[in-house]
DNA sequence: GTCACGATTTGT
DNA sequence: CAAATCGTGACG
């Protein structure tokens, strides 16, 4: 008798659609805290997102207005921005508001599913789903790629200055780093300063 | 065409 | 702290 193939588990819960992109993005970016990410049959759990407001907000591509990268920023929500850094790290985006504000939101960190790897960063996050450009301008769908409510509700949203954004003057301060306490985190949470 | 630089990661 | 490594955007 053969012993039915384990087959990779999938979780289950309500795909998040352009209706949910659309909407602010630092709302979009606190409600993505604890939803999983979903790579074909892989997945994590989003602990650690960053928004970002174009045209005006400087630490954004789309603050150079619409060139060949940023097209896909300025097209419908519910997309994925994927883009090269440093010429060897991808970075993925949920492209976030109505066609023509181009605004996003940076995956930096998952809480890994069963059999991923490390996914603390940005690029590590894509190294373990296998998310290149190849993925850039694609829909937020199954089996592809795309956000799940599974339900899972975190007990608290942080929020914090974004990471790697010095270059862009009075922006880098604004707390548009969101979070939940996890040992995931790109990068620790700021300690709570130290009674004295 | 040329050039400076980056929404990072890793190793010293 | 510094290297790796190449696409992008600015300039001309």
């Amino acid at each position: 008798m053969t012993r039915p193939a384990r087959v990779p588990r999938l979780p289950e819960g309500l795909v998040l659609g352009p209706d949910f992109f659309a909407r602010d993005t630092l709302q979009v970016a606190r409600d993505l805290i604890g939803k999983l990410l979903v790579r074909g049959d892989r997945w994590g759990r989003l602990v650690e997102v960053e928004a970002y407001r174009g045209p005006d907000d400087l630490a954004a591509h789309s603050s150079r207005g619409l060139t060949p990268r940023t097209r896909v920023m300025y097209g419908p929500p519910g997309h994925a921005y994927v883009y090269l850094v440093y010429g060897m790290h991808h970075c993925l985006n949920f492209v976030c508001r109505p066609e023509g504000m181009p605004e996003a939101i940076l995956v930096r960190a998952l809480e890994p599913g069963p059999g991923v790897g490390r996914c603390s960063g940005p690029g590590l996050v894509c190294r373990a789903l296998d998310v290149d450009r190849s993925l850039n301008g694609a829909p937020l769908v199954a089996p592809e790629l795309y956000v799940l409510d599974d339900g899972y509700r975190p007990a608290a949203v942080h929020q914090a200055p974004r990471i790697g954004v010095d270059y862009s003057g009075d922006w880098k301060d604004r707390p548009w780093r969101f979070l939940m306490e996890s040992p995931h985190l790109s990068k620790r949470l700021p300690k709570t300063a130290p009674r004295r």
